[in-house]
DNA sequence: CGGGTTTGACCAGCGC
DNA sequence: GCGCTGGTCAAACCCG
């Protein structure tokens, strides 16, 4: 609903870690109300939550792992624990394709728990997050045993089944478009007005026949151009957009996880605060080259998959 | 005509 | 028990 856009800001709450994240003051102090320090908007195609989340089954779990994301650290998920992982965003605006002009080819801040920006009562999470870290097992057992038997258990859930036992992982985007094209092919199956949000949740599954995977896509209050993905389940298929040939960008899943993730958010945060945002730098394609030389010497032996996904940035910033 | 979106209704969980 | 809220369903509608 592109129309929601246009809507007065109503005071009210979203998520606090988003919040906090999102309120991130600059080092001199003064209050920066929006999340410039994310401001990727024209950097393209670069491995990101989109290469995350490709791959023939998609595994939240790990990748939240990876990411050095706890569930055990509930209200810690994007604001206080400095776990967040902002990453290098993807091309992926399925819907400016066509001609138009990309509004803002996204960039994102990937977060991840199990509820991650899916909750905005924190004292709920906590609580959820107790409850989800045993539910989960139990759930993983479950669906081995449906699997087995063939059983469809999402349609109905028995009685007593408590839903959103999927694992999620949730990722922050900074983009004008609500729905991400993330590679998979997604259909809308509901749209909700969330409390005190004048903006509202809009409910995807993926179209892919027996796939479970579901994402709520919503915006921030205080910032409606960011855009809080929340992706439920695993994908049992190969993403069309893999099928087409970009799996190349597949390969560096790996590479992408744990460490890197944690380091490139160490790499990130200091020089958006320090050098080029703060400096109203509007340009982030030279906060990007200015990234690439720590990442080829702390975790990429080999660099050649930046540099094929942005010659143009590796070339501009290596004489 | 098939596939996707919209939208009101329904249901379940949770807090009071 | 009741009301609120989130999540889902499904009919109607839209679009290529």
């Amino acid at each position: 609903m592109a129309g929601d856009q246009g809507r007065e800001h109503y005071h009210f709450q979203l998520h606090d870690e988003l919040s906090a994240l999102f309120s991130r003051k600059p080092p001199g102090g003064a209050v920066d109300p929006g999340p410039r320090g994310f401001d990727l908007q024209t950097v393209s195609p670069l491995p990101s939550f989109t290469d995350l989340l490709h791959g023939p089954v998609m595994d939240y779990d790990s990748l939240g792992r990876d990411l050095g994301l706890s569930c055990s650290a509930p209200s810690g998920v994007l604001g206080s624990g400095g776990t967040a992982s902002p990453e290098l965003m993807t091309d992926g605006n399925d819907n400016a394709r066509g001609g138009a002009t990309p509004l803002t080819p996204n960039s994102s801040v990937s977060s991840s728990s199990t509820e991650a920006a899916g909750e905005e009562d924190g004292e709920r999470c906590k609580k959820d997050q107790l409850k989800l870290e045993d539910e989960e097992e139990e759930e993983e057992e479950q669906q081995a045993k449906d699997d087995d038997e063939g059983g469809d258990t999402n349609k109905t859930k028995k009685k007593g089944e408590k839903r959103q036992s999927q694992p999620r992982f949730a990722f922050v985007t900074k983009s004008e478009v609500d729905h991400l094209d993330d590679g998979y092919r997604w259909r809308k199956y509901g749209q909700k007005a969330v409390k005190n949000s004048p903006y509202p949740r809009s409910y995807y599954r993926c179209t892919t026949q027996k796939c479970p995977v579901k994402k709520r896509v919503e915006r921030s209050y205080q910032d409606h151009t960011i855009v809080i993905t929340t992706y439920e389940g695993k994908h049992n298929h190969q993403s069309p957009a893999t099928a087409r040939g970009s799996t190349r960008l597949i390969a560096p899943l790996p590479m992408m996880s744990t460490s890197f993730c944690q380091e490139l958010m160490m790499h990130q945060i200091p020089q958006l605060n320090s050098s080029d945002t703060q400096q109203g730098n509007p340009n982030p394609i030279v906060f990007l080259a200015s990234l690439l030389p720590s990442l080829q010497q702390s975790h990429f032996p080999d660099c050649g998959l930046l540099q094929d996904i942005v010659p143009s940035l590796v070339h501009g910033s290596q004489p």
